[in-house]
Formats: C-alpha cells, structure tokens, sequence
DNA sequence: GTGAAAGCGCTAACAC
DNA sequence: GTGTTAGCGCTTTCAC
C-alpha cells in the first residue's frame, strides 16, 4: 500500500518545516511565492489531502451533519434525504443517514452517534414514539443545532420545518366544494399522529364553514389494506360516495385498489383527491389524481437553509412551514 | 455551554493519569477493582463518551462506511440503503451516504469524501456513465475495501454483489410459457444499460429453447411513458398480444398506466407479468401483478455480510449472485 | 519568510 | 498497579 501523503513527509522531502508546507497550501502571505510553488507542485504530485479526522479533533467538529428518520424506505423520507445530500455534498459536508426504525432507543442510540461524531448539525423526525427530547435539547446545549423536520416535537423553542399540514387539507376542501361534490368519504391514517389531527381539523373546519350542505363520512385507516376495505364497504351502500379524499399516498395506494376492484369509472362514478408527497403515487393512475402536494424535496431543502443559516450565526429558534400546492390530474 | 468529558479532565478529578482511565475504561486486567469502580463511576455521571475523530486519527480508520449510489430516490437504492444502515448501526459502524446523481464527475468527488474521511469501506453503485475505474482501485489500494453492487464494472477483479439478472428474466419467461401465453409484447428498458442486455438475452434464450411457436415482440422503452405508449399501439393491431412482460418497476408503472387507458381486463384481455425490486409496485394493483424479485433489501444484506468477511480477513475477490424467487399475483 | 512547539483526545510501548 | 512518553495529522502562536 503506497503511503500517505501527509503534511509531515511532504515537508521532509523538502526540506522545510511542517508548519511552512501547511502555511503555504493555505495561500498564506508569509510564505514566499517560490516556496509556495514548489510546495504546491509536489502536494499535486502526491495527491495531498488533508485527514479529514486531524482536523475534526483540532476544531471539535466534523464537515458531517446527522440526518435521523424514522425510516428511509418512505414515501416521503427519500425526497428528503435526497435534497438534504444533494445540497450537503455541494457545501462540503457529508451526511451520515441513519434510521430509527420507529423505535426511541433506537433513536437515543443515534442521537449518540451524531455526538460521537462530534457532527456539524443535525436533521431529524422523531418517530411517532418520541416522548422525551431532553436528548435532542442537550445536542443543541452542546453547541450541535438541532432542526426537526416533519415529524416535530410539540416542544415549542426549537427549530422546526414543516408541511403545511392545514393549508393541504383546506386546499383538497375547496377543491372538492367547487366540484360540487356532495357525498364525501373522507380517508385518514393514524388517529394517534399529530398529522392526521391536523389535517382532519382543517379539513372539517373549512365545511363547516362552507359547505353545510355536504355530508362527510369520516374513517381512519392504518394500513393501505384498511383504506381499500373502507372503500368497497362504503360503495355497497344505497348512497355512495361521489368524491373521496385521501391524506396521503399511503392511503392513496389502498383507496385505488378498493377503485380498480370495484372496476369504478374515475371521475365518472367517483371523484378522488389526495395529498401527496411528490406526486409519483398520483401520477401512477389513468386519469391521474389530482392531489395537493407537500413535497419532501423542497422540505429537505427548506430545512438544509435553515441549518446553514444557524451556522452562519443566526441561531434564534423558528419554525417554518412550507406551503402546498395544488395539482391536478384528472380525477376530479 | 458543558464542558466535554475526557480522559484527561477525569483524570485530573481522580489525580490519577490518563493512561489509567483509559485502561480502568477499557477493562484492563492490569488496573485493581477499586480503581475501575471509581473512574466508572465519575465516567458515567460525566457522561464520558469517547470521542471519535481522536480514534479514527490514531487508527487511520474510521467507524464508518461510505455508500455511493447514483440516486437515493429510486425503486431499488432505498430498500438497499435501508438494509445497510440498519446493519451498520447493528455493528457498530455509521453509514455516510452519498449520491452521484448519474454524473461520473460527482462520484470521484464520492470517492474523494470516502478517502478523507477515511472510511472502513465502500459500498458502490456505479452511474451508467462511469467509464474509468482507477479511483476505485485506488481506494482498494489504499487498503478501504470497495463492494459494488447492482451497477458493476465489467472489471472482472473485484467485490461484487449482483441481483440475478438472467435467472430473473429466465423465470419469468418460464412463466409466460407454463401459461400458454403465444403473442408477447415485452418491454424493456434503455437499451444501454448491461442490466438490459442481460436480462434480453437470458429471456430470449428462453423462448429460442423452449417455445418456438410464440411470437415475441421485444421494444425498448426509455421512460415509463414510452411504456405506455408501446402498450397503447400494440392493443390497436387486430393481433393484440396476449401477455406483457415488463422487465423492472419503472417500466411497469407505465405499461399500467396504459393498461388501464384501453380498460384492458387483468388477466382476461391481457396477462402480465414483471420483475421487481421488492414487489411494492407490483401490489399496488388490482388484481395485484405476477412478479419475479429482486430485493434490493436481500441484496443489501449480501453485501454487508461481504463487507464484514472482508474487513474479517477474507479480502480474496468474490462475485456473489442473489437468487430470485417468483411470487405469484393474479395477473397471468 | 521560516521554524519550533504546543495541543486537540486517545492508545500503547515502556518504565518502575 | 500506575505513570511517563510518544505519536496519529493538523493548525496556530510565538520566536527569530
């Protein structure tokens, strides 16, 4: 194995002292301009780069930021992790990706990590699970920023980026009010998860307001396989639904395979709108759907600015939340 | 902001040296009880964490993996990320993940990360455009073992982990003759990808030995689009085919798409059948898609495990196939 | 304009 | 059973 290129052996070759081969590939002013040259020349030669880990114990941080979620494999992570990497490698710094497996200690094991790693920042959803943040809290008291992302704490003086959770469900209400459509099977997924709290508040508070003339069959459904069987119940009855709303893709999936068993013409028969992440699911049907998007690579990169910006030394706590948008396909 | 635990400052509390506290710490056999008890302790309510880039320096190695794919959001990488993290935290080690977003210059900076930070090692899949290889064997050289894995080299002297491409299309041509299928429209996908190629020649090998009376037309199709296109021009011949078979998740989506434009009946009018990562895409209709699999996530482990033998000692050059299996939808 | 030395946190060879 | 020392690669202060 060839050896390292180091600082020291470059030095001895040319017989000049570590601290001026160092000055000098920093472009320092005392160094003379032959010097530099000579220097510069054989660092190319040897291909020098410098040990990354020299440097992270010297400054006590690393050109690394952590990114925790509950897990990768998700409709909606991916987009994320994606922009966050993107923009990361573009600033020079690596992200170490790791996932809690919806499981706290887990979680708790991670956040180790990142402090192991002496990390630069890091980016984290909490899993559904999370009751106590002291953890993250003391990141952020060890001089590591902390921003949440999606799945926040309701803890209030940290740093947040989310979907506009509320903003989504009234722009699906509206939607479905200026179709004129009057029988509503309205899917949600977890009762338990603030996401769906939110996005059912809203979305009952815009008909309320509205449309008092609609009637909205509301169910919650945990799996895909759930919301499929939700949809051939509720279209046996006498008066079937003519539009349903689903809160996510995960939904989506199950609610369209309930559609396609039930041979339904889209939007003859029904009508379906979703929220979604990115679009792919939606975009997957004949005639598409029309969903309202909260896009997990725009998140990631709202989230990635809000990092840089605590770094640069804008640390005061905020949350941000980044707006949806209306796409349509032709299922409504 | 609390100041962090070291050896050095609870060797101060305890007036012992530091060298002591790295052994009491470490369990050696040479420190007496009394003294382990007592540094344990201070350690513990301290919460003395070591601090990595230290070691990582002396060692010249870190506790971490590097994992290079050309996108992060893609059918197949994530299942085989999420495999790979979770292993690596189970063994001790993070995982720094990179993207090279198909552009070759941005994998040799993949590279270049992976050496600074001096990685245990290198999971890698290539972007279709990566013509040289020398920076991986530099790596190789420099003692931080390379696996590829999906997107390999032809290079034949290295690590490899691969999907069964052949055997994947092989079964699934099985398939369609056991079904009586005569009139196949089969697409596959960009026609310069090797993972192409293999899968063609092994499916048409097939039928040249086993079924010389049916009728294969073989279309490329770049995009999922392109898909549904192929399959919305070939139902408007007066032969229509009788079964389509679609050589990845991607391409499936879009032969969907276009199944259900022309209303086609699965699998009265059309039978199908498609090989797919981990089968997501395939369940996503009614009936639910024949597929023949390829796990990214098995696949992941494969190569962890190869990881862990070579980091083991067993650095000889090996070339591991993951076998598929057929899981039945009802669709053929 | 250049060099010597200290120190980041940790480990291990070598005293005693 | 414990301490001293040197060194991993780098930066930076202080000397000259």
């Amino acid at each position: 194995m060839k050896q390292q290129a180091t600082l020291k052996n470059i030095s001895k070759m040319l017989n000049l002292s570590i601290s001026t081969v160092s000055r000098a590939l920093k472009n320092h002013p005392d160094i003379s301009e032959e010097t530099k040259r000579k220097v510069l020349e054989l660092a190319t030669i040897m291909e020098y780069e410098p040990n990354a880990h020299a440097i992270s114990l010297r400054t006590n941080k690393s050109n690394a930021f952590g990114l925790i979620v509950p897990v990768i494999s998700n409709y909606f992570y991916h987009s994320f992790i994606s922009a966050v990497e993107e923009l990361s490698r573009k600033a020079g710094y690596s992200l170490i990706t790791l996932q809690s497996s919806d499981d706290p200690s887990i979680e708790l094991d991670n956040i180790k990590l990142c402090r192991l790693n002496r990390v630069a920042g890091v980016f984290v959803a909490i899993t559904p699970f999370t009751q106590n943040i002291e953890p993250f809290l003391k990141l952020i008291a060890s001089d590591i920023p902390v921003i949440f992302f999606d799945k926040v704490p309701d803890y209030e003086a940290c740093n947040k980026v989310c979907v506009a959770d509320e903003e989504a469900a009234l722009i699906a209400a509206e939607q479905i009010v200026k179709h004129r459509k009057k029988n509503i099977l309205a899917i949600f997924g977890n009762e338990g998860l603030s996401i769906t709290r939110k996005r059912l508040a809203a979305f009952e508070e815009y008909f309320k307001k509205n449309n008092s003339d609609g009637a909205i069959t509301t169910v919650f459904a945990s799996s895909p396989a759930e919301a499929t069987q939700f949809v051939l119940d509720h279209y046996k009855n006498k008066t079937k639904p003519d539009v349903i709303f689903s809160m996510s893709d995960e939904i989506l999936t199950g609610v369209m395979k309930g559609v396609q068993k039930l041979k339904l013409a889209v939007p003859a028969d029904t009508g379906i709108i979703s929220i979604s992440n990115d679009g792919f699911i939606p975009r997957l049907y004949d005639p598409e759907i029309t969903y309202v998007e909260t896009s997990g690579y725009e998140l990631g990169r709202l989230a990635f600015k809000r990092m840089m910006d605590h770094l640069d030394g804008k640390t005061f706590v905020q949350q941000l939340i980044l707006s949806s948008r209306l796409v349509e396909g032709g299922s409504l």
